[in-house]
DNA sequence: ACTCTTCGTAAGCATACACTTACCGTAAGT
DNA sequence: ACTTACGGTAAGTGTATGCTTACGAAGAGT
């Protein structure tokens, strides 16, 4: 059973800078972590948490615009889910980076063995 | 067909609350992409870069710190390379809230469709 | 209309961070 | 030994950021 690929519209090429700034800070990563499970509000959030219903309003907007929250306003309140489409860029952009980093180290590799090999231009 | 067999996070463990501070600036991941192709020195580096050497210095040093980068000493100089290593947890981490997110998504839709399943507790 | 709940935003503040220049250690060449 | 090149670290500074309290806007129920 494989997920993604198709359901994750890879229309990658994205620099994730904001994507990146929004998971590094953790109480954010947390607060998106807690959205894994389910669509949930901002009072719900704040629930249990050390900090005020403001800060996850404050955090929950830098997670939207990086992409990787959706809000749905249900009455008075706002049900905040994980947008899937958000996390596809970060992925593609990670498997890039691996396929680069494997051909390097292999290039590497390669070179130890073989020292005729000439440096790329350093 | 049910979705999330183990929707509780599948104990991936690693936070990788380093990796992502450390990717999250736009010069210091410049810097860990122009490693993509190949190891470089400090130098080198710094070499075409609108930032001072000891900038570049204090970045690797973040990103040797999130274990995303290598330094082997080569004479004077210092050879910095990508981790592969480094970069599997997070995209370890990206895979396992991937899947929680899908499942939820699938939950949600579900639960759309037919009203009669009840909140997991909000 | 009034009230309550929910949420976003403004203002202010303390800390963290990215960058600079200056300095010191270390390996190689002469 | 002396010099040169490379690079890590200390000290200092301006800006960004995560938090708080206070206030305002908007839908739902009485």
């Amino acid at each position: 059973m494989t997920y993604g690929k198709n359901l994750a519209t890879d229309q990658s090429a994205l620099p994730p800078s904001q994507v990146f700034a929004a998971l590094a800070d953790d109480t954010r990563r947390d607060i998106f972590e807690a959205l894994r499970t389910g669509p949930k509000t901002v009072t719900t959030i704040a629930h249990g948490r050390p900090i005020s219903r403001p800060a996850v309003s404050q955090h929950l907007k830098v997670l939207a615009d990086a992409g990787l929250v959706t809000a749905t306003p249900k009455g008075t309140s706002r049900l905040y889910a994980v947008d899937p489409k958000g996390l596809a860029p970060l992925r593609a952009y990670l498997d890039s980076v691996w396929g680069d980093v494997l051909g390097a180290f292999a290039a590497e590799v390669h070179k130890q063995i073989d020292p005729s090999d000439k440096e790329p231009k350093p």
